[in-house]
DNA sequence: TAGAAATCATACCAAATTGGTCATTTTAAA
DNA sequence: TTTAAAATGACCAATTTGGTATGATTTCTA
C-alpha cells in the first residue's frame, strides 16, 4: 500500500489544528489533547516543522508554536517534505546516476520524471488554507464531483 | 523520502525487460541476468505479477513468463498496486472511516481524496508500452545527455 | 534577581515492515 | 525418466518507523 508516513499524516494534522487558529501560540501538549497524538510524537513532529521553517515556536511559559507564514502559503508538499524528505519515487531519480548500467530501462527514467513531477504538483496543488476551510459532509455521494484537474501536467 | 518501495521499482524494470521481447518467454534466471536483480527477489515478484493477471507463467522446461496483455493495456498503477497494493495517501482514505472523531480535520478528507486521485492519475496515465519506447542506445557514455532535466527540482 | 514552572529539544529504544534467502514441491519437455 | 524451470512457503536480517524518556532553555513571578 502506498501512503505516507504516520508522521507525515500527523504533520498536517497538526497544522491544520494550528492554521484554525493562526493567532494563538499551540502547545505541545494542547495539540497532543486535540488531535490525539501522543505528546512526544507530537513534540518530535513540530521540531521537525520548525527547523523547516513552516513553525515558529516560543519558549517558556505559555510558549508553544504558531505559523510561520500564513497558511496560504504552506502547501501540503512542504510539510509532507519536511516530514518524509523530497517526493522521490524511484531511485533512478537521485542525484547519482547510480547503477543505471541496467539495460532496457533507462528509457523509463524520463517517464519516470514526468511520473515523479505530476505527484509533486497533486500534492502541491493544495495549501493548507483550502485543507481547513469548507467542511461540506462529503462522507456517502456527490460531494466531490468538482474536484480535480490535477494531474493535467501529463499528455 | 516519498518513495516506491524497491519491489515495485524492480516489479516496473521487470515488466520493462519483458516487454521489449513480448514473443519470447522470459526465465526468471534470464531476468534477473538483465536486470541485475537477485534471483529469488526476481522469482517472488514475478509469482506476484502473475497472481495479479499481468504475467502469464509456463512451467516445465522452456518455461518462463511473457506478458498477460498487450503493453499498452498495463499501466504503471496496475504494476504498482500489484506489488505494494493500493494507493492510499492517508488512513483517513481507507474504507472504514476509523478514528475520524477528530476535531478540525476532517474537511481534510475532501482534500486528500482529491490529492490521492491525482496521484493515481499521475500513475496511471503512463502505460508500460510508453516506458519501453524511444530507449535511445544509451549504454556507454554521453548517450543520456539529453534526457531531461531530471533531478532538477531535487535539491 | 533568583528560582521554578512550563516548554522546547535531543538522544535513545522497541517494534514492525521490508527486502532478501533458502529449501521443497510441482510441472512439462526432451 | 531425467532435467530444467516455476510455484510455494518458511525463514532471517536490516532498515525504518513510531514512541519514550531525559535534558536544556526561556520566561514569568515573587
Amino acid at each position: 500500500m502506498i501512503k505516507l508516513s504516520n508522521l507525515a499524516d500527523y504533520a498536517v494534522e497538526l497544522m491544520c489544528c494550528i492554521a484554525l487558529k493562526p493567532q494563538d501560540v499551540h502547545s505541545s501538549a494542547g495539540l497532543s489533547d486535540l488531535a490525539h497524538i501522543p505528546l512526544p510524537t507530537v513534540s518530535k513532529i513540530l521540531g521537525t516543522l520548525v527547523r523547516a521553517g513552516l513553525l515558529a515556536s516560543h519558549r517558556g511559559l505559555n510558549g508553544g508554536f504558531s505559523l510561520a507564514r500564513p497558511a496560504d502559503k504552506i502547501s501540503i508538499t512542504h510539510i509532507i517534505e519536511a516530514v518524509d524528505g523530497p517526493v522521490q519515487l524511484t531511485n533512478c531519480l537521485g542525484e547519482e546516476a547510480s547503477d543505471c548500467d541496467r539495460e532496457s530501462n533507462c528509457g523509463t527514467r524520463s517517464q519516470w520524471y514526468r511520473i515523479n513531477e505530476a505527484v509533486k504538483d497533486a500534492l502541491g496543488s493544495v495549501r493548507l488554507s483550502q485543507m481547513i476551510e469548507s467542511v461540506p459532509d462529503f462522507i456517502g455521494d456527490g460531494a466531490m464531483d468538482d474536484l480535480p484537474l490535477i494531474a493535467k501536467t501529463l499528455n
